[in-house]
DNA sequence: CTGAAAGCGCTAACAA
DNA sequence: TTGTTAGCGCTTTCAG
């Protein structure tokens, strides 16, 4: 509200110009069956009377769609958006709402606050939702979508029954990049995995992750498995940032026998993983090859991280053309994106034969 | 639309209950003056026949309010959310968006097509608008949302009368870096300024911009100038991220006579300077001294950039502050917060004195 | 505490 | 091509 003055409606342009509302209507939003002098007067009208055009509101109501897509990320903003790959994700979505064109209702979860989020969203107008990459505890947030009766697409997130989705194959892409450290000759890899169940920080075996329920790192943790076997030194981080993958990064060096690999399941942690390795006077790849995931452009390390290329921009207008489809009552079907291990300068045989 | 069954509405949960639909409406909206019993039963009824919630479009139209706070940023979702200090904004304003209970409505400017974001403007429903440092340019945008005649509130863009602001004295914040520098002994300083009207890349004196119309690195500018004369050269950055920083830093100690120090107007740029020295042999602070802008924190660089810190996200939190207010109402004025400037690892006295 | 009635501003049949 | 009519689903006076 705010006080300001009362709304100048399509009622009083009509009168002004001498013709019926529904005339009028049609000038504005209906293709052009009036003509082009009647449709001049009611323009003109609009002008004299300080007509702002049709109130989406009411326009909504009436055509019961709302132009608007709902997108719900699985956390904060600041978390989420720390993730180069996040935002690549989040402006594919962008650029195909504006061919739509669809305008986009962000919605964030603070604190994995689902409740709020779930709240916010029952009451809030879209026609469509796009949700990213949720845990085992996505409940509250897709009930409410659901009972919405909105089309769903989901992107990164496990198998949803009666959502449509769009994703990678995560197993095969973590294989590949641990493929790549094993034909390289390295023997001792440990792994760093996006956060999960799992507390953060302490080293174990990956069979201890057996039971992890969220399922990007868990199943990129059984890609790795795939290839090493699942007694690979797994450590989880608390977020995908590079801060926490030096954390994780310096847990997994500070050991006796240190890995001369390490598999890092996100970019950001892979380059938190390279400032560890650093601080402890290993340099990347001579003393330690790291991978990475995702296929960032970074620009501060100076080298190019060896990694598992997705597309994150084309992810995003893959999702926006599903949710297009949807809207326009076309069937929709799951995506599954390529990836690709595009081998930089992070990764190079172990520097001495194994000992013994 | 996509096919879904036709919705159930409060009328029908008002039958099966046996009331009236005004009963019915006070039970999900209004305050409660309903008898417990009744309520129940309405509720329970609601369940029965599967009503989801009122509709947020019927009951905008009747309330006059959307629920929804648009949020306008300046360039496309890649270029914003490239940069720490852009981000740390919008969580700001989240976190308080989640109180009043407002939605975020995120309109973007692809390639800064302002036509695209206004006609989206135009047609969305919202109760007020945020937006964000724009260029000289955003004619188009600001007319549609003046047009709305919705509440507005602005961050970091130059002052519009009628339009609530809030933002930074940048002129001194600027003068704060500069002055550290002249005061360590530095003689030959340069600088890189954010985007604007100046072609990129090219190293020429800092009177050269007079003209500039984008504020912010104007000011910045005016700022340094204030210190050090309008000499320095100056050379504008293609964006606010590291790589921009790092070409521009090049440039500017690809010179004969290369400068000691460099005042940069981002944090991001000076990251990228960093970077660029490091490229010519160069340690900083001890061969080069940089200064940022923002007081970002970024986790890769070692050490601690000196800076001018301004709280991002308590601009955001601010911000939302006003939206609050206006919408309740109240008036709103225009808030300046406070900058300081930040002394850390990236600034040390010339190496020897000025040779002579 | 509950019900009846009047729209919010617009659009889409349908009729003229 | 234009006008008439009937709501979209809800909230909110105002009576009872």
């Amino acid at each position: 509200m705010g006080g300001r003055a009362k709304r100048v409606t399509l009622r009083s342009v009509a009168q002004e110009a001498g013709v019926s509302l529904s005339t009028a209507s049609l000038v504005f939003s209906g293709a052009g069956a009036v003509s082009e002098a009647t449709a001049a007067r009611v323009r003109a009208a609009a002008t004299t009377v300080g007509y702002r055009g049709p109130d989406p509101v009411a326009s909504s109501l009436r055509r019961g769609r709302s132009g608007v897509v709902a997108v719900v990320v699985e956390d904060r903003l600041l978390t989420v958006f720390r993730d180069p790959y996040a935002v690549s994700r989040l402006d594919g979505l962008a650029s195909v709402f504006d061919e739509i064109p669809a305008s986009m209702l962000l919605v964030s979860q603070p604190d994995g606050n689902q409740g709020a989020a779930a709240t916010r969203l029952a009451s809030s107008a879209f026609d469509a939702a796009v949700f990213f990459g949720c845990g085992p505890d996505a409940g509250p947030v897709l009930d409410t979508l659901r009972a919405k009766g909105v089309p769903l697409v989901a992107m990164d997130t496990p198998v949803v029954d009666d959502v449509v989705r769009v994703g990678i194959d995560e197993r095969p892409a973590a294989a590949a990049a641990a493929a790549h450290l094993a034909e390289l000759g390295h023997t001792r890899i440990a792994q760093v995995v996006l956060p999960c169940d799992e507390p953060a920080g302490r080293v174990r075996p990956a069979h201890d992750y057996r039971a992890e329920r969220f399922s990007t790192p868990r199943d990129r943790m059984h890609g790795v498995a795939d290839v090493l076997g699942d007694a690979v030194p797994t450590v989880a981080a608390t977020a995908s940032d590079v801060d926490a993958g030096r954390v994780a990064g310096a847990a997994l060096l500070a050991v006796a026998d240190p890995p001369t690999a390490i598999v890092a399941q996100s970019d950001m942690l892979a380059l938190g993983v390279v400032l560890a390795a650093g601080e402890r006077g290993l340099d990347v790849p001579r003393d330690l090859s790291v991978t990475g995931f995702d296929g960032i452009t970074q620009s501060w390390w100076p080298g190019r991280l060896t990694t598992v290329e997705q597309p994150g921009a084309e992810k995003g207008r893959e999702a926006a053309h599903l949710v297009r489809a949807l809207l326009a009552g076309e069937a929709a079907h799951d995506v599954t994106l390529p990836t690709r291990l595009r081998v930089g300068d992070s990764t190079a045989p172990p520097r001495s034969p194994a000992p013994g």
